[in-house]
Formats: structure tokens, sequence, C-alpha cells
DNA sequence: GAGATTTAAGTACGATCGGTCGTTAATGTA
DNA sequence: TACATTAACGACCGATCGTACTTAAATCTC
């Protein structure tokens, strides 16, 4: 269990798998992503996967639960390290702006393509995606109310709803960024998103003028 | 080619076929809805689609049009029924949330499902699907720039930036009524664009208060 | 070292996929 | 009436799907 050789490679090959994995399911979706092609992609064999895990569900609860890991180094955790209130609430919106900017995953988000799929499929996939997504409000959300209890947003702003229309518009960018204007898009979430809360913050100097 | 009995019960079950398989596709995408299950799902046998169709990616292109007709006989042209400009626009935003309300698809939107499913796939389909989007927004685009030239928005709106904000809002509601919270997504998108328009309108009187 | 365990590959399976072929019955045209 | 066209069908094809069973080799425990 410490200083296990055997349990080293296995780790090892186990997160190469998945990162290939969530990389496919971005582009073709958590189901479209077939064993065979995930094969040839990591080098191994269709058969070596059920030395890791059971079935092909197993693997996709691994992938969901790696996507939501590398979501949060990329985007939560840069968004922490800035101050909290208003500025920190905009530097998350700018870490996902560039987390699909810099095309990160290739489909552009995994759990945007992974909410579609199984959003009317029951099953233990929907309940660990609804859950990861659920949280990902619910941060959002606290940051905001966070923002107003430091008074740096005005006092009648409803935390859910102004926490939906942030998401909404960096929601979108996944989808405009690949099938029409790309570069467009994400010029348009960042000035919805900080024109949206220049004119709630009492102190617009703290945020960027454009 | 005038009054042709086989021709009329062809095109009577292409119709029924074709309405399937958008109802489908809305919940299963483009690609997932099968020839076998459309089959079954429609009572007539695989090989009878061939009759109809050359092959599956015709039968999709169709499936892209119906889509697009029924999309603007329930959305656009109840919009069009009201008073252009500022009314105009939040009637076309009404007009779409009542659309997903009422579960007019079974899966929310055709439209989401196949634009997340052929954003990274090239080919004929793709850009079927890119052009009505495309044409969908142009259409939303229209009605801003319609109600700034009546002076029912400040001067100072970029349409498609509005136009932008109000798509990215509407877009929103298929994702979240389905896997998380139903009706409280409809309230906050309907809201977030309601209070929009009125801080951008100069006779706020013209859209409802709430 | 012997034996157990684990990663990984090989092979084969039933199911389902999109699609072809040949046929039948109905409907049209001449 | 004779012939062409069409909708629709059942049977079948090769490919691919997820997966079960078997085997080989590496590695850890004792």
């Amino acid at each position: 269990m410490t200083n296990d050789g055997r349990r080293l490679r296995g780790l090892r090959s186990r997160e190469v798998i998945l990162a290939q994995a969530v990389g496919l399911a971005s582009v073709e979706g958590l189901d479209g992503l077939s064993l065979g092609r995930l094969a040839t992609a990591t080098g191994t064999s269709k058969s070596g996967f059920f030395a890791h895990w059971p079935d092909k569900e197993h693997l996709q609860l691994d992938a969901v639960d790696w996507a939501a890991r590398q979501w949060t180094e990329h985007v939560v955790a840069p968004a922490l390290r800035a101050p909290a209130g208003v500025r920190r609430l905009f530097a998350l919106h700018e870490a996902r702006l560039k987390f699909y900017k810099d095309g990160v995953l290739p489909g552009g988000c995994f759990f945007f393509t992974a909410q579609v799929e199984f959003d009317d499929r029951p099953g233990p996939v929907h309940d660990r995606v609804a859950r990861a997504m659920g949280e990902w409000q619910e941060f959002i959300r606290r940051q905001v109310t966070e923002a107003i209890a430091l008074g740096e947003l005005a006092q009648g702003v409803d935390p859910a709803q102004l926490a939906y229309e942030i998401d909404a518009l960096g929601e979108m960018v996944v989808i405009h960024s690949r099938l029409l204007e790309g570069q467009e898009s994400l010029v348009r979430a960042r000035r919805a998103v900080l024109q949206r809360l220049r004119a709630l913050c009492p102190d617009p100097e703290l945020l960027p003028e454009d």
C-alpha cells in the first residue's frame, strides 16, 4: 500500500487513460467515447481497461471526478488567489473564459457535453454530473453573497439570479466559440459580465474599465 | 405529380417519421438517433427509410429543416404578432421560454443538442445546423436594431452584444430545466431579460413590470 | 526462492449499428 | 390490359459496440 511498484504503474496508466478519456469525452460525449477508440488513443488494448474498472460506467464516473478536479485546478484555484468580493467573482469568470480560450480540453468543456448527454438519462452518471454542476453553481452563488456582504455589490441583488446570469454567459461561450464566431463570443461574454458587475458595484474602480 | 395517391401516402409517412426523428433527436442527439429505434418508434421497418432517404445523413439534414420550420412556427411567428420594437423582442424571448415550458420537444431543444453534437464534426449536417443557428441569431439582432431605430432602446446599445446576452439566457434554460431546478430557471431567464430591457428602454411602460 | 496478486493483452461472444438486396403489393400511366 | 413506379418489408452483411474468459508477465509477500 505504501511504496508499491505495481500500484504505482497502475495508477500512472490509470491517470493517462482518464486524462485521454476526459479530453475525448469533451468532444464526443461520455457515451460516444467508445472503449475501442479510447484504447487506440491511449495505445493500450480494450481489455486492459477492465483491470482498472469493472465496466464502462465506473470509468465514466471516474472521468467525471477527474474533470471536476481539473476544473477546480484551472478555474476555481486561480480565482481564489484574487481578493474576496467582486474582484474574485470576476476573476472566476475570467479564469473560466481562459480555460476555454486556451483549449485545455479539445471539446471546450467536459461538463457541458456531459450535461447535454445525461440530462434525460437517469442513473449514477447523471447524479454525479448533476452534483458537480450543483456544487459549481453553489460556488458562484457564494462569491456573489460574499461580495454583497463586503459591500461590493448593491444590497438588492439576488445572489442566485446574478450567479445564474454569469453562469449562462460563461456556458454560452462553449457553444459559440466552436460553431460560429469564436473570439467574438469570448469578448462578449467578458464584457457582459464586466458591465453588469460594474453597474451593481458601488466602487467600480475595483474592476477593470474594459 | 398532381393528385397522386402514392406520393401522398409517402409524404404523409415521411412527415410522421421526421416528427418522430426530431423529437428523438432532441433527447438522444442526431447521431444517437439510431435507425433501428426510430423504426420501432414509428412502427415501420428499418429498410423502409431507404425508400425516402438515400442514407442516414440525408434524413438528418431533413430533420434539421423540419426542426427549423417547427421553431419558426412556435417561436418566431408568435413574436411577429407583437408590435415591432422592444415588445416584439421580449415576446420572442417569452415564446422561446414557452416552447421549453410546454415541452414541445421531449428533449427541450433540437438545435441545442445538434449544436453540441456537431460543433466539432465537420460535414453537411454541421453546416446546415450552423446556418440555422446563424439565421436565428441574426433574427434576434434585427429585432434589437429595430427597437433602437424606433427609439425604444437606448442609442448606445450594441445590437450584437444585447442579442448575444438574450440568446445566452434562453439557451441556458434548456440545460438547467432538465438537470437541475426546472421552473426556477424559466423564471430567472425571463426576469433577467425583462429587467435588462426595462433598464435600456426610455419608456419602460412598454414592458410588463414583472 | 515459491506462491499469490495485479497489470495487461488476446480472443471470442452476442448485440446493435448503418446499409444493401431482392421482393411484394399497391398505385400510377399508356 | 400492360407496364412502370413507388412504399414498405424481411433477410442479411460487415463493422463496431461493451464485455467475459483466458493467458502472460511483472511484481509483491512470505
